[in-house]
DNA sequence: TATGAATGAGACTTCATTCAT
DNA sequence: TATGAATGAAGTCTCATTCAT
């Protein structure tokens, strides 16, 4: 197992872990180093600058991210059913990725006044794929017939708002459950009937 | 006018609007002097670090969030139209404050390891007040029976998510119409009926 | 007197002491702040890099070479006699500034790509004044008609050759008596008659 | 053809090309393996050190120029055409090794403090070769009863002049022309007659 | 013998903070 | 109180050299 990880995805890894844990300015690069076992100039062999470092872990943990929550969704099922699945996947992805999910979620620091954009867009690129979904739900009358792109800014709201719990102040609770209330909370609102 | 604020004041105004536009790590001190039009040195008579500087902006920040935002929506008046005053209130606020905006809502990053747990929990002080509000709704047979703590999380990650497109991509929007259209959808739920 | 010399000043001397000594690449910033008795930080108040400063200090040394030795030869008096003030002020140049003479005339290591250019561009621009001077020699007749700018190489060429047993041998020697011997060979040449 | 040329012989010419391009500071092990197509390793195979390299590089560079330019003009005939023999041999070896012209006569950067004597004194040795032949030139009245030391410096110093322009400034020239009027110039002075 | 992935010492540079004025 | 010149700790990145293959 050790031994088929790539040297190049160790060190994203370790820089995970070290940039969720100290967020990009307090990371240091022998630290990452550290982590990963290796000497500091072996990070400079694959990766050209802490800068493209980072750039390259967020994408690949946004990628991770999506593929096991989004994708999962996709099947033609009823929409409740999906959002409920959203969320589950969300809430799975939480618990067993507490590293990758504060960097997903919190540290959206300013690193960099170009890479502020390149992140933003990025995130907004992967959000088009729920937006899709939804707008294919609204035109099939499952869903009311309101702007998708405000649903999609709902949906990422909710999940946005729904790790720090979980992952900041290791709180114990039930996926199943929780995921079934928020969805019920989503598709038929808060009101008293 | 200029004259009547402090210099204390002063100097958290330029603080906010370097922080916001740089984030904490690429602000420097000596711009925020710039800004203030004063010198560097000064600041330091008045606050005791960088970090003390940033702490002390971000609280005043988030209680001008809470008191425009939070506090209006307090009166004696149904739920519904206070969720919307309340989504009215944040909207007002994003395009009326836009550097606030972002620091409150986006500049999250790890600054130092003890400030991540007094941010969190200065903002979940601050939600305390809209939870307890929940509540009563909940009690009065307003709202569904449901974890008010959950519906908070809801309401804030909702609020979270919608304020990017309008400080970042500086769209047009009609305020009063977005927050019916938000409070519709909360109250009611995305499903067709 | 130490308080006359600006920290500017201060640290262009202490840096030319230092190339002149170890060369560029091996010049160390904190050696050279060490050498000014101040801190490494405080040179980057002065000069915006490593590099700016080698320039500046470059520019500086030129100028004070080309001033001193030239200039003085401006006057309207024989060729012979100001081929020889030439020599005599490039003899007596070399004794009083060892430093910077080595600097002038071996410090040519490659730097930098660009740099390459400006110093070899720096030193004919300065070389021309000598080659006017030539020239007009040559149109009154004192010289013989022969390509300017091969007698300005000539000239240059022994003045670099003859700096270094004077700086690095620091062989004792008569500044008149020699200057006086090398301007008899330029002007009669080596030849018998 | 290129398998008659042994690996250390290899490495050298690359070493000069690279070292003569961006000089020793700048010159890459890297770069310079891959010049000569070989691994970074294995110039280790051959050479204990960068700094080694470079000392065998030069001396090896020295030599050639010495043996094409000085030996040429070894021979019994008169100390006029003996000089235009040198500078003529001194001209094409310029044009034909435009790179070791540039290390020879340009790379003088300080590399190491202890190098700088072995480079100085490596070219004095080659030059007391020079030397003699004038000194016997004095002897037999062909040249005036002065300083040989002198002399030879003169005309060193005119070589080290004489290559930039041609080597840097890609000037076109008649090495035959040249050489004569340069000739001309040393042995009979640049006064009107 | 040949290789090149890995290493880590060391250099430049930044910037929060101090303190003499 | 106000200032800004001076500071130096600390961090990123380079590259000669090593050594397991």
């Amino acid at each position: 197992m050790s031994d088929s990880i790539s040297k190049q995805d160790l060190i994203i890894e370790s820089a995970a872990k070290v940039f969720a844990k100290k967020g990009y300015h307090n990371a240091k690069m022998g630290e990452i180093a550290a982590e990963a076992g290796i000497g500091k100039g072996t990070i400079y062999e694959y990766f050209s600058s802490k800068l493209q470092l980072f750039q390259e872990m967020m994408d690949q943990s946004l990628n991770k991210y999506f593929n096991k929550v989004v994708i999962d969704s996709l099947e033609k099922i009823p929409m409740e059913k999906r959002i409920q699945m959203l969320l589950q996947g969300h809430f799975q992805f939480c618990v067993e990725n507490r590293e990758l999910t504060r960097i997903i979620f919190w540290d959206t620091e300013i690193i960099d006044e170009e890479l502020k954009d390149w992140a933003y867009n990025l995130r907004k690129e992967k959000e088009s794929v729920m937006q899709d979904l939804i707008q294919s739900a609204i035109s099939e009358g499952e869903l009311r017939d309101i702007d998708a792109n405000l649903v999609t800014q709902i949906i990422t709201g909710v999940l946005g708002a729904m790790w720090a719990p979980i992952v900041l102040e290791n709180k114990e609770f039930n996926i199943q459950k929780l995921s079934q209330e928020v969805t019920d909370l989503i598709m038929n609102g808060i009101k008293a009937k």
